[in-house]
Order: C-alpha cells, then sequence, then structure tokens
DNA sequence: CATGAATGAGTCTTCATTCAT
DNA sequence: TATGAATGAAGACTCATTCAT
C-alpha cells in the first residue's frame, strides 16, 4: 500500500513522498506514538533515506507543520473574495477552511491536535500559523466595524478575545464535522457563521443571519494525498 | 517539591499524591512522553508503589481523566445559578469553567489535549464529560428560545452545531487566557458571552451583551495542588 | 477458592497450608514462574507470614521438594509387600508409585519436572530421593538373580542403567497416564512390567508377564490437597 | 568466549548465531530463568538485534525447539538402517539418539526439560517430535510382531503404553550417560536394547538381547557448537 | 542514490523481600 | 501473631539513529 518501489526518483518527489507518509502517519498516531520504521515503509524506502532527507524525527515533524500550516493558509486565504463586506469574507473564508480540513484529516490533525502537544518548538511552528489566521479574522472585525460606520471602541484585548474565540469555534466544528458522518463545509461555515455573526440572541429572537448572494460557488472537494 | 516525603500514608493519600503528580506530568508532557519514573519521584514514591495501586500507565491516565473530568463537571454545575435566565445561567457556568480551567491548567490540558490525541479509550472517556457539558448548553439554547416565546425551528444538528462551536470557543478562550498574562475568568467569560450571545453583528451595531445583575460575585481563584 | 481467612492458627497447620498452596502452585506454574504473592493469597494468609515462617521462596521451594520427596518414598515404601519374590514387590511398589503420582500431580510435577529444571540445589534434592528408589529397584535386580539361582555376571554399571531405565520408564508413564484419560495406575503398573520383565522379545512372542496372584488389593485412591 | 565478534553478517549466519547461544542459555538456565540479556551477550550481538531477527523471548524459544526437534528427528533417521530387522532397526536408532543427545546436552535439555515445562505451546512443539519417535517405536513393535508370526492382539492403549515406557526410558538413559562419566552411546544403546528387548526376566535366566551383526559401525561424535 | 546491519538508551512492568505497626 | 505499606533490582521490549557497503 502506498508509494511502490520505483527507484532512482527525484530527490524533491520523493520528500514529498516522505512528507505524505509523516503526515499520515503522524496524524494518525501522534508525534511520540509514530514510529520512523513505520514512516519509512508507508513512504516505500529505507530508513536511511529518510534520515538523508529529512535529517531526524524532529525536523521531519517540523517540515510536516511547515507544509501543512502553509497548505491551510494558503487555501484560506485562496478562497476568500476580496471584494466582499466583511461577513462575506468571513464566509468564503470560512468555506475555505472546513473544505481543507475536511478534504485532509490528518494533516488537521497534525496542526491542530498533535503539534501543540509536543513541546514548545512545534507549538511556535503552529502559532504563527494560528496568528496569521486570528490576525485576519481581526482585521475582519475591524473592517465589518467601518462598515457599520461606528468605532466600536473594543479595547484591543476584546477583539483579541473575539477573534480567538472565532478560531477556536471554526477548529471545534471542524473536528465536529470531520467526526460527524454527513456535514458538509457548506454547513459548518454556515453554523459558525450564524452562531458569530448574529449570536445566539438574535437566533433565538428569529434573526439568523443569512448568506450573501455573491459569495461564489461550492469549492471542489478533491481527495487528500 | 510539593507532596513531601512523609513515610507510610494511608492507601487513599497517597493514590491522590501518585494522581496529583500524574496529572502534573501529564498534562505536562502528554501521554506517551510521560514516564512513570517522572511521576512515581514527583509523587514521592516508588515506581512498584505506583504499579501497586494504579496498575499501568493506562489505568493511571484513565483515573487522571476521570478525577479531571469530574471535578470540572462539578465546578461548572456548582457554578451554575439554576435559578436565572438562559443567558444568566451560561454566564454563570462559563465564570466557573474558565475559573476552574485557569486554576489547574495542567489538568485542563490532559483533557483538553492528551486525552483526546491518544486512543479511542480516553477520547471516549472525555467524550463523555464533553457531552455533559455540551447538553447542558443544548439545554440553555432551547430554554432561550422558550423565553422568547419562540420555537426556533433549529434541526437538532443545527443545535448540536452550535454547542459544538461554543464549547469549542470556551475551550480555545481557556487556553487563550491561560497562556496570556492578566486576563481573569470574569474577562474571558465577558468575551465569550458578547460573541456567542450577541453576535458579531450586532456587536457591531453597538448593542453589547450585557451582565445579568443577579448572577452572583467573582469566584475565588485558589491555586492548585 | 482455599484456606479461607481463619486467624490464629497454629504455626504447624499454617506451614502445612503455606506448602500446599506453594506445590500446586509451583506444580501449575514452575518455580521461577510461581510468584509468592500468588502463593500467599492461594493459602490465605499475608505475603510478611509466608517469609516469616518459610524464610525464602528458595527456602519454600526446597520444603516442597523435600515434604513431596518424603511423601512419595513413603507410598512406595509402603506400598511395597516384602515376603514376594522379586518381580511380586516390583510390582506393588509401581502400584503404589503409580498411584501416589496420580493422586497428586501437582506434587510430581515440582518432583520430576520443576525441581530438576532449577540449579543444582534443588535438583539434589530430588537425586537424593531417586537415588533411593533407584537402590531399592537396584536390590530387587539383583534379588532375581539369586531367585533364578545365578550369578548373573551384570557389571555393576550395566545393573545401575536397567535400573535407570526402569526408573525411567516409571516417571514417563507416570506422565503418560496423568495425561491420557482412563489409565488407571493399575494399568500403568502392568504395562511396565509387561515391557520390564517380560521384554519385548517375549512379549511380541506372545509370553507376557503375568500377575502374581498374592499381590494384594488395588490401593484407595483419595484425592489430593 | 564462542561465536567471535566480526561484525556484519549475513542475517542468515547472525540468526544461527543466536540460536546457538539461545539453545546454550535456555539449556542450562530454564526458559523462565533465561535472560536475553545473556543470551545477546553469548552471541556476540546487541539485544535488539536479537528482537528484530526473532522477534521475542517467546518466539525465539520456539526457533530453539523446533531447531533441535528437527536436528533430532533427523539425526535418529539417519541413523536407522531401513532394511535390518525390528530389533535391528531399533538398535542402530538408539545409538543415533544416544550419539546426539550426548553430542549437544544444551539442546536435549530444552527440549526433554525445559519446552515440556513451559505452557501448553512449547510443549505441543516437542510433543508433535515425540510423536513421531513414538509412531516409529510403535510401528518397529508392530514389525516384530509380524516377525515373529504372530498378531500380538495387544490393545492399542498398550502398544502406546510401551512405547512410552520405551522412550521414556531412552530419555531417562540419556540424562544419566550424560551425567555418568564414560557411558557411551553405545553402551547407553546396549542397555536398552536388554532392558527393552529381552526384559529383565530373560536377563535373569541368562537370555540377554545380543546385537545383530551387520548393524553398522560406531556413529562419530563430534562435539557441538 | 540507497540500504541491510547494528546498537545505546530508555520505557513499562514485575517480583522477592522488608519494615513499621 | 499478622499485615498494610513500601522498594531495589532486574527483565522484556522498542526506538531513533548510524555505519559500511
Amino acid at each position: 500500500m502506498g508509494a511502490g518501489k520505483t527507484k532512482r526518483m527525484p530527490r524533491a518527489v520523493r520528500e514529498q513522498q516522505m512528507l505524505d507518509a509523516a503526515v499520515r502517519v503522524f496524524g494518525r498516531r501522534g508525534y511520540m506514538a509514530a514510529s520512523m520504521d513505520e514512516i519509512a515503509e508507508l513512504a516505500g524506502v529505507s530508513k536511511p533515506l529518510v534520515y538523508l532527507y529529512l535529517n531526524s524525527k524532529d525536523d521531519l515533524f517540523t517540515a510536516c507543520i511547515r507544509r501543512e500550516a502553509r497548505a491551510l493558509t494558503e487555501a484560506v486565504r485562496a478562497g476568500v473574495r476580496p471584494g466582499l463586506s466583511a461577513d462575506g469574507q468571513l464566509w468564503s473564508g470560512l468555506r475555505a477552511f472546513f473544505t481543507h480540513t475536511a478534504r485532509d484529516p490528518d494533516a488537521w490533525r497534525v496542526l491542530h491536535l498533535h503539534a501543540r502537544t509536543h513541546g514548545e518548538r512545534f507549538a511556535a511552528e503552529v502559532a504563527a500559523m494560528r496568528e496569521e489566521i486570528v490576525a485576519f479574522v481581526t482585521q475582519l472585525i475591524a473592517a465589518a466595524a467601518r462598515d457599520a460606520h461606528r468605532d466600536p471602541h473594543l479595547p484591543e484585548r476584546e477583539v483579541a478575545g473575539l477573534a480567538e474565540a472565532l478560531v477556536g469555534a471554526a477548529e471545534s466544528l471542524a473536528d465536529w464535522a470531520g467526526a460527524t458522518e454527513g456535514v458538509t463545509a457548506r454547513q459548518a461555515a454556515a453554523t459558525l457563521m450564524n452562531f458569530a455573526w448574529a449570536g445566539l440572541g438574535d437566533l433565538m429572537a428569529g434573526r439568523p443571519w443569512s448568506e450573501p448572494e455573491d459569495a461564489g460557488p461550492e469549492l471542489p472537494a478533491q481527495a487528500a494525498g
């Protein structure tokens, strides 16, 4: 199962195969429980080659985190429609986010679960990515305030907390969608928009958030690695 | 450091010392990286005694999860003021939640991070606790709908998603409050109430959620362990 | 299962209970795999008491061997009818032997299997018993020669070898009878008499050994332990 | 001591070295008392390599049993002269047997003592070998009956008992020959032929079994390992 | 470029044995 | 007399990592 045994591939390709295998194994087993043996076998290469290319388990894990963090942020960035209103942007960004996490659950587990669990080094690596996303959300909130012709007078820390809450809710929903049969990325995004934008108060009062009409088509969901 | 080394303690006491140590080590290192040696040393006993009382690393971890899950749910339950309105109950519950997680961050990491990362057995153990909390939140949402004299006609799955989002946001804010100097449990709870109850939309429109007046005093935060 | 928890028994009784338990556990598990915990539990006493009475695992095992070796030799000695012819004596001795080994298989395993497997000390202990039996058989062979009014001119070593073969055959048949459903002590003894006294040659020629008429009744087989 | 420490040997060679060491250690100490450390050291390799090649203590022991059981049966099979009379075949087979057991006493102890002492799995492994030998002996007895132009009318179980007795006597004599200075395989075999074929009765009457003239020369006894 | 061979260090776990009461 | 509490020592097994080819 996996890469087979074709020899003499260019280095870049081999490296990607190794990273694919590593993400899969790390995602399923966690950092400590993952064994270099299993990764090498799944990648279809010998263990020394993994060390030759990726240097150490530590470095290999870091490489996985970097690659997947970049992939995720880029997916979100690509999904956002720049010209839209704040909630329109958030809506499209969330859809991209949920689509991506659903597409490669192992990668998502690496980033969200395992990387944050083992040592400052790895945690810092994801924290960088997370901050980028939080910053994006923060700026969206600010933009929304401008749209409303209001200076919301929210203290900076309050805004940071709100962004944190939003991102945390998104992460949690990504897990939930991954674990719950039949929840699409669109539904997850809609639920979160309702929750975050309208709020439970409005929701209870029968004023849900409604999807803007120009938010673009459903994103294609191609199978992961 | 901590437990002291007085010999010949009754079993029940020693067991608690061991669990204290285990929660600390598991919380800081994760299940796999934690070593029974370190736990025993921190508990001030020899390794065989840990095995005699707690049986195995697996069982020890399970015992930690159970104890801390129970402690957390009981803290939240005790914090909720039963007679209040839905948002009042949520508010008091959240304050208890953030107070508790801030009080013992290691226990919180065990439950939130490590238990969910290693094997179905452990995950199921926390899932039970989480479901209890999600159920509480779900029922709060329903109560809020009744308060608004409305049947919100939200499909069951939608409600589940909302609860998931709320809990996820809370979890994320707990991490954030733990990592950010000077954020109190009260502030975290307020941020989350704003976010979850009023929603970003209302917030931007200058209609934040406001704290009910009868929600009780600040909870004392005494240090753990 | 076992002794129950009656307190304050006289020392001699307690010791026998411990030896009973030890023989059972040693017989089933072997010396190394037997645990003092299991023995103490089966004996219905606490571990320190076992040490107080029997001193160490080593000494406990030795005590088991001594007790059971003495029991076995005494059973055989008691079974032999002194006035008989050589084959009559062998016949009655063998019946006693097979009866005894069938009665307490655990004791037999201790002597025949485990004691010879773990260290010179223990092996020497059973060797003494075995030599006693071999000597008895040797003397029987010599008596048979006298009965035949012949000096068989068998060298001493040859006689020793024959006795060894006979005892070995008996031991093997004891195992076989213990493992094979429905083989009585009498049958095992008859088989061995045929084999050893008549020999395969005579047997094939239709001249089996036949039981003397004065060899006494079947021995009672009372349950072990 | 023994294997030498030349590095980088092909796997097959190393495996044999490991088995050699294992047979020696298992034979001297028994299964439980043998430590993987000692085996690895005696084999001149590190412990992980033993595990890499042989998988576990259990599997290593099984491998020893299989190898030595096969070696023993093949030695006996090779020693038997097919064209001979029944007692001639038995005579040659026994000589091969005693020669082999004398050559490698540790292997003999593994098969005869330790394998039967620890767990059904191992016992079954030797039981298979033993049955092969018992079957051979049984068939010899039947052949002897044909040679005597008689149908011995011995019940099947009786024949099984006789074979068991013969094999047991042989095993016991192998131990005895191994422990007694100066007893050759030939002498042990002769003693057993006298005992088993002629029987004590004939022996006492001055009719010993006599060696057939075509039974081949003494087998060479080269030292093991 | 690629790998079969090999290991140092560490982990979980068990057990015989003792002390303080 | 009898035991609950406690441990030093050791054993099976695994893993990240490196040579030599």
